[in-house]
DNA sequence: ATCTTTGTTAACCATTTGGTTAATCCTTTT
DNA sequence: AAAAGGATTAACCAAATGGTTAACAAAGAT
């Protein structure tokens, strides 16, 4: 067979039902077969490719993990200031939510049914770990000079991401207790991109 | 049998166990013989006392989720200032965070298994719905007279709980990116406690 | 043309898992 | 003490599920 690309043609059709079924369903609420029949072909396929329900997902789990934490190493890497920092994180993150709005919650609620295991995962291939250090450094710095206040880079790390993830993860929640339409889910949260970026600036900027 | 209170011995013995097999494991990891076990009894009493694993879960997704919105509605419908809402509501959820760590984890992990399902029960008794109404009347109030800054109380309603829960639920994560130990988490969270409240009281309010 | 390798399938298998049953134990009632 | 009724257990069952196998198809290599 011709296989120009790195994969198979079938492998891709797996690959993608499999990354569909695991991150609606879970690990444990996804089956073999549900799997197969969203890629449209036989169970044994999973096997001959993947060898196990394990590695099928590992493989999946790692792809989704790449891709939510690609943009933050990306980041938090760059020369941008501290504010522009802050504001493309932001963004990086709101903009993952509203167009793949499963990739948050797959990958923290994985996280959270085998800490351990992620934590193995990662350590393997270490590239994916995003590095805080030249960010704490910014921080640190930008405190001495006293543009900010002083505030510990955790801190405003943490408060970075609950503020552009946690309402994704916890939208149908959200929908239902504040009572919002999907319509009215999704204008909220573009003003929110707006919104976010200035707050948590301004709860550091000195005045 | 002697039964003084509503629920019999072996009958609180299974919650105790189901809850902390569904809570760590998840409603599809969770596997009957070992709730069984954790209660030191036969898995045959499980189905005697509540039929089958759907319906014992739901009794413990409920207890869960009323235990989880107990204190938001307690909170939202006393008549403590605006400023003295935000501060309990940011205590109230970090000390469930502290104490009980996984109940926001399992509660936004199983509506997301299930969107449909929770809005379901959820209308089923509508008891457990929070009320945001008075919270809304009492921020549109302090904005009209000028002692904070034009918010929706949805976007601050979401920024409230996603500063206080956010943490809890991505808590492997966060340790590891930040590479943080159990103490040092802890004492992070303790010391999130008194910023969190100030932060957001100083983001609405006029200068 | 045929041999070999790779891809694909249907049928099959062993184990797990939620759930049931019939017998036994224990407590209370008579 | 015996009858009665609920509580508890071991053994069992059927369905689901991850995984395997052997046969077959398709495409290159010889």
């Amino acid at each position: 067979m011709v296989d120009t690309a790195q994969t198979t043609e079938t492998e891709a059709r797996i690959l993608r039902a499999a990354t569909e079924v695991f991150r609606t369903r879970g690990r444990d609420g996804a089956r073999m077969q549900d799997i197969a029949d969203a890629a449209g072909i036989n169970k044994a396929m999973l096997h001959y490719y993947f060898r196990s329900k394990d590695q099928l997902f590992e493989r999946v789990f790692r792809d989704s993990a790449a891709t939510f934490f690609a943009r933050i190493r990306e980041v938090l890497s760059s020369d941008a200031s501290l504010f522009n920092k802050i504001h493309d994180l932001c963004t990086a993150y709101m903009d993952t939510g509203m167009k793949e709005p499963f990739i948050p919650v797959f990958i923290i609620g994985e996280i959270n049914r085998n800490p351990a295991d992620f934590i193995r995962k990662m350590f393997r291939d270490s590239g994916r770990r995003p590095d805080f250090g030249k960010f704490r450094e910014l921080v640190d710095q930008e405190a001495a000079t006293g543009n900010i206040i002083a505030i510990s880079a955790e801190q405003l790390i943490i408060n970075i991401l609950s503020l552009s993830i946690f309402p994704f993860i916890a939208r149908p929640m959200m929908q239902f207790n504040l009572g919002l339409s999907e319509e009215k889910f999704k204008d909220c949260m573009e003003e929110r991109k707006k919104l976010i970026p200035d707050l948590i600036i301004r709860s550091i900027q000195t005045t």
